[in-house]
DNA sequence: CCTTGTGTTCTCCG
DNA sequence: CCGGAGAACACAAG
């Protein structure tokens, strides 16, 4: 589940080792990974290189040279993972010391049946997409498409035009739940699950709360946590629920300052009630019935 | 049965 | 009957 604070530790790390190597050969494992006819997929990406790695919301955004650009969306299962040239005689991806906080959850002897695109660089390092559900995916895309794309994203969240009052315009006239406008992309970029439930708990609000009920200081509140749950998110390097790797396949530091997501009926760590969880447009939520009004 | 991100489709209301 | 909002569904696999 890489939501913002996943999406963007695997694109300050990939910057650091992709970017201006040249693209050698490219490998589409699953076609219905590509959202582009494959020849095409492979003739722009073939001896191009990624000039930039951009995000907007949960959505990568590859430059690359000729006014392409590459869209990765990992949805649910997606992974990144990239993998230096083998020393001879070693498995791709064995060679990484240990010592690192993070804990190997993935098997790096890549590709493995998941596995749906490779991408090769020059150095013959490789870019591995896995995807175990299949929702993800990648596809190429000219500049018009990929900023009519941007356009169709919310307020990012942790950029100057998050203000606090355009934040309050979004709440306005609209009677659907706190946590349904959190989780709208189109409103604001790159909240999921996880870290929607956990901003409503820290800010003290009660996700099925109508949007048009809540008062300003909550507003502010929320405006205030968003930020810094998100911040402090990414300085943990994201979330690791089930899936969710960074690019090296490490597991992200996030989960133990989780509140409430996947707390059910354990004691809330404000008053030590019960968590409560209940659906929420289909979507299981957890809160506390006490602290969040 | 459960899990979730997002695009599509359906329904409701003024 | 139109527009928009919001809810429901579809998808995927383990």
């Amino acid at each position: 589940m890489p939501e913002l604070p996943e999406v963007e530790t695997i694109r300050q790390d990939l910057r650091r080792k992709i970017l201006d190597k040249q693209i050698i050969d490219v490998q589409i494992l699953n076609k219905k990974t590509v959202q582009n006819e494959e020849g095409k997929f492979l003739r722009i990406l073939t001896n191009n290189r990624i000039k930039e790695i951009d995000r907007v919301g949960k959505l990568l955004i590859f430059e690359l040279n000729r006014k392409n650009f590459l869209l990765a969306h990992l949805k649910m299962t997606g992974q990144l993972i990239y993998v230096k040239d083998k020393p001879f005689g070693l498995a791709q991806g064995r060679e990484i010391t240990a010592g690192g906080h993070s804990e190997r959850n993935t098997d790096l002897n890549l590709p493995h049946k998941h596995t749906r695109v490779i991408i090769t660089f020059e150095d013959n390092a490789k870019l591995y997409f896995n995807d175990l559900r299949l929702f993800g995916y990648m596809k190429i895309v000219g500049e018009k498409d990929k900023e009519k794309i941007k356009l169709a994203f919310g307020i990012e969240p942790l950029t100057k035009n998050f203000t606090l009052s355009n934040f309050e315009n979004i709440f306005k006239n609209r009677k659907t739940s706190l946590k349904a406008i959190l989780l709208n992309q189109q409103l604001i970029a790159g909240l999921g699950n996880i870290y929607a439930d956990e901003v409503c708990f820290a800010a003290g609000v009660n996700p099925f709360k109508p949007a048009n009920e809540l008062k300003k200081p909550e507003i502010k509140k929320l405006f205030l946590e968003i930020q810094k749950v998100l911040k402090q998110a990414i300085l943990s390097r994201g979330t690791t629920f089930n899936n969710y790797v960074d690019s090296d396949g490490n597991k992200g530091n996030y989960l133990e300052h989780l509140k409430v997501y996947g707390r059910a009926d354990e004691p809330c760590a404000k008053c030590k009630v019960g968590l409560k969880r209940r659906k929420l447009g289909g979507r299981s939520t957890v809160f506390c019935s006490i602290c969040q009004k």
